[in-house]
DNA sequence: ACGGGTATGAGAATGCATTATCATGTTCGC
DNA sequence: GCGAACATGATAATGCATTCTCATACCCGT
């Protein structure tokens, strides 16, 4: 049976206040300062856990390790700082993507990213 | 000083008779059909001096190594399939994409990526 | 409050792609 | 054709993200 810990509230508060994919690392940065004793195991235990329960969805962008973001977001793209390394989300998308494959290919998704530096970075 | 090996020519031509980016296990198979004892060492070593030269360039796609293509090429995107896990090329690209950032964030570069079945997988 | 059982945390272990090592083979200027 | 210098290939070593181990801490039904 599933329990409720401390650890695992923090994790799920961490992707409900932050509007963006996060990598293990920044889910334990952030996560220590809601429980400080809080181990990169247990990031990975749990993030895994709340991706198989379909709260969370794995983020793959190009040349970087895996992410994590909220599952239930419309589609939607993101943008990679290429300066501090954070992902944003980009709400627009191209409607036409889906028909760039050549005849005879079957799309089934598909993956922006925008590369450059972000507001912040600037 | 630079030399002219069997094993660096082997290389160059998979990389010139085939149109897609490749991995170095793809590089190492298809090379072993021209120079049968090539090792994947020498593949690492002679894709990072062409990459280095500008004769290849890295393509990185989400969720999967790094692959390399011949650098010359214009602009285009990638199409993963799901099922053989080959990369294939696409030579349209929707103009507006650079545009999606949201406000203050500055582009530099972008990818696009389709997933689904290739044509041979169907 | 107790107790069984799951979750945690620190570190070791794993898997993998990539790189280094080094004895041997090859290239190329002479 | 020689020989120095560079390249190769087999393998070991590295780096890294992720997972496992296991003793301890905590949750929760009673």
């Amino acid at each position: 049976m599933q329990r409720d810990t401390r650890q695992r509230a923090a994790i799920r508060h961490v992707f409900a206040s932050v509007e963006r994919p996060l990598t293990p690392d920044e889910v334990l940065e952030y996560g220590q300062q809601i429980v400080p004793s809080l181990g990169l195991a247990t990031v990975y235990r749990n993030v895994k856990v709340l991706a198989g329960e379909g709260w969370l969805s794995e983020v793959a962008l190009p040349g970087s390790g895996l992410r994590y973001e909220l599952a239930e977001r419309p589609h939607h793209h993101h943008f990679l700082c290429r300066s501090c390394d954070q992902a944003f989300d980009i709400h627009r998308c191209p409607d036409e993507i889906r028909e760039l494959a050549p005849e005879g290919f079957e799309v089934d998704g598909h993956a922006l990213t925008l590369f450059g530096r972000c507001a912040a970075c600037r």
